[in-house]
DNA sequence: GCGGGCGATTGCAACGTTGTAGACTCCCGA
DNA sequence: TCGGGAGTCTACAACGTTGCAATCGCCCGC
């Protein structure tokens, strides 16, 4: 039923070695041959198998991207921009979802399934720096985000300190000066929550504005109903604040929603800012000021990376990559 | 470097058959030959290799999920639960997007990196009844939508007729009788678009409201920004209304935005619906009333049936599954 | 005691492809 | 005329796995 190259050989009267020569762009082919094959192989519909072709050459053509959770709008949205990436390169992507989980990343790691991947892009978020040493991938990897560094791996990831600075300095060109810090983790040093509560503090020493305990709050795991009830409670404590950065955008949401059953203004009472730029932020109420983390470079640079260790440069000293970021203002801060 | 099943049998003692057999849970293996292999495994830390497998057994243990985008939060949310699905079932998932483009659909499907799936779940936008006939499956496929039927595949669904009356129907016990049907598509017969519509239609007819031309409006392809500019024409050109129908969320939100811009209050002035009951829908402001389309049970009985199929079920008539819906209701109708 | 059957294990071949090495032809320059 | 190189094509083996059929030993029942 299956096409085979003994087939597509025997109906172009050539050896087997010579289509699989022409379809994999060998050179020195007769034009009257090259003629022939690709005839039979379009007569016959042939298609190579890539089980075996995998098993020859060593490579699949697939890359496995593991992400947390693809209902967080921030990782759809980047499987989507690793996608189009990724085919650009010829490459399937084949998605696995831990759940942010410390024990569920290893498990994937350790995954039999990863072994149909010639890389994968590893978005961690359950692990931290003390794994770095001892975690082994299974693959060629380029790691994803701030939670790892210096695992033996390339890594793309995303100026957070300096565009958690930018974005608290924003709110404070406002005028705003009791400014939230919405999901922080008070024991994290590195990870995304650690060096945007770094960005902020710098922005707030910086500016000469006294640094509290009480607007640092935390919101794990930084869903919307996570802002909202943080938000809740900060009201509820007699809290005065007059902006929040949020550490996402989803936690932002959040946040706009509780304030704005509690009757505040967003950004009369409450200016706001979100980090990711998600595609909703253009279309909330308000529409959302965010920082855009360089999505779409982070992929493309992460998929590259990887397509160029895959093709064999295993001897290139590892990359940090950091991407570029901006503002994108809204009405949430007035814009 | 990497360890085979001869290099375990080396160190087991045993063929390398007998460590395949224990490997697929063979039943007639004596306990101490099976624990001296396991042994070896793990000391070795053996890992099959897939192409090999897939090569020998004509199974790739991948399947292929074939929707328009991860941006749009319904099939992130989708993807995200057949992966689920999937992974209880052993298979991994790789995913590629057509942008819902009837040209790159069919480029999807003759696409080589499709070969690399025992089965697809296709979720079909741009295809239409018309390539029913003609159109080839490269492999076993289970049909997703409301495109296409009676293609020669199973097919799961949802019950887009019956939900989308129920959510008219539920506009119309509010005591709204206004009602735009958003997101309709003037010359679609079947499809979502369609058959919502039809939904629609039936609602008003029973309730012996009038049908008005001018409350049905296109708002191609579905997205927030479609559904604000949508809701601003009509604002614009006078056309009172009091509730929205919308066709999907994203829809409604977008619709939500262009009322607030407008000054009017959801769901005081103008009540409204969607379809889909995205994550999102619950937390934003107002929180918005939906239809669950019954996304889990979509995915798990879609995976379910494919899985069938690649076990062999090669011969069972064909299937067309509808999911059962549920009005989920939130402040937006004023629950 | 012997044949039959079953449990446990194994060798062989094959899946479809590509890397290696080599065969063959033709043409050029010495 | 002949050697050598470039161009074209091919045979063979191997990648790591599993299906098939066979082998071997043991126990059971007659």
């Amino acid at each position: 039923m299956t096409v085979t190259l003994r087939e597509v050989a025997a109906a172009a009267g050539v050896s087997i070695k010579t289509v699989s020569n022409v379809i994999n762009g060998y050179a020195h082919i007769s034009a009257r041959t090259r003629e022939a094959v690709e005839k039979a192989v379009a007569d016959l519909g042939y298609q190579p198998n890539l089980s075996a072709r995998g098993l020859r050459s060593g490579r699949t053509g697939a890359i496995g991207l593991v992400i947390p959770d693809l209902k967080n709008p921030y990782f759809a949205e980047l499987a989507g921009s690793v996608m189009r990436a990724a085919s650009q390169h010829g490459l399937a992507v084949f998605v696995e979802q831990t759940g942010g989980d410390r024990a569920q990343e290893l498990a994937v790691l350790a995954s039999p399934r990863m072994r149909m991947a010639d890389g994968i892009l590893f978005s961690v978020t359950g692990l931290d720096q003390a794994d770095a040493a001892t975690v082994a991938f299974p693959v060629t990897t380029v790691l994803l985000g701030e939670r790892i560094f210096g695992a033996g791996a390339d890594h793309v990831t995303m100026k957070n300190v300096e565009a958690a600075r930018a974005a608290t300095e924003h709110l404070i060109e406002l005028g705003r000066s009791r400014i939230v810090a919405l999901g922080a983790r008070p024991h994290e040093v590195s990870g995304s929550a650690g060096l945007r509560l770094r960005g902020y503090r710098e922005a707030l020493e910086a500016a000469g504005i006294p640094f509290r305990d009480e607007l640092v709050v935390d919101a794990t795991p930084w869903h919307r109903a996570d802002g909202a009830r943080a938000v809740r409670e900060l009201l509820a404590a007699g809290t005065g604040f007059d902006a929040v950065f949020a550490f996402n955008d989803t936690l932002a949401f959040g946040a706009m929603r509780a304030l704005g059953d509690a009757g505040l203004g967003v950004p009369r009472d409450v200016a706001i800012i979100g980090f990711d730029d998600v595609d909703e932020a253009r279309y909330s109420m308000p529409a959302l000021t965010s920082i855009d983390p360089g999505r779409d470079e982070i992929a493309e640079t992460a998929v590259r990376l990887l397509a160029a260790r895959i093709g064999g440069d295993s001897t290139e000293p590892f990359v940090l990559h950091e991407a570029a970021f901006r503002i994108v203002t809204r009405e949430s801060t007035g814009g």
